[in-house]
DNA sequence: CATCTTTATCGTAATATTGCAATATACCGA
DNA sequence: TCGGTATATTGCAATATTACGATAAAGATG
């Protein structure tokens, strides 16, 4: 027990859950605004960015990263990151979807 | 340690990362879906549709309820859920702003 | 080469999530 | 009122996440 049964669900399913879930942090949110806001995809100076600790922040870069959110290029010391629009792109049509739904639902209930 | 420091960020990224944390899991994705798919919010039976226990989908459908992704009437016997554009349409606004900056961004690295 | 800067990883503690059986609650029909 | 059905809650075990200090790795700079 405790463990999710991702087996049990389909590979759209797990796709779309895992890139939310990447999302689903405060911490994270705030890098992908930060990354929005810069536009420049500068880089480093993410961690000064947040009020956390600098292991902590490459741990929520390392999330981002894993769930195709951001990408990531060395660029001599430092390294350069920003967003990847592959994942962005997914959920962004999976919500486009809901809405579409949503706004010509017959309305006949709740 | 472990608490995620909420506190630290600002409102709408808290709430932001609220409704993506519970899209965050495959089983919540799978109910979203069926919502989708049956149009007219029908009650009880997404138990049977989800390969898990009812204590646990109900655990699920709570969450949902929780992060305003839906609503819940009771009707009687049972109760009547379906999607609620309120959450959804935060989260779909939050996309395609990231959506349009990816979209018009100067290229110039990565 | 020695050292600074930047980012990643490890180890660990605190807390949260997931899943289920058992049980509770609430409405319905006989 | 008494089952029967539908959903919620409780309690618990297993696992995952979050955060941070310490340390490692790798390029930059003197």
């Amino acid at each position: 027990m405790g463990t999710t049964k991702s087996e049990k669900f389909s590979k759209s399913q797990n796709e779309i859950s895992a890139i939310a879930k990447a999302i689903g942090h405060p911490a994270r949110v705030a890098i992908i605004e930060y990354l929005m806001k810069v536009d420049a995809c500068i880089c480093g100076d993410i961690v000064d960015e947040l009020p956390l600790a600098q292991a902590t922040v490459s741990q929520h870069l390392k999330e981002l990263k894993n769930a195709g959110i951001i990408k990531g290029n060395i660029e001599g010391n430092a390294i350069c990151y920003c967003l990847d629009e592959k994942a962005i792109g997914k959920l962004n049509s999976f919500f486009q979807k809901i809405t579409l739904k949503l706004d010509k639902r017959s309305g006949s209930c709740c």
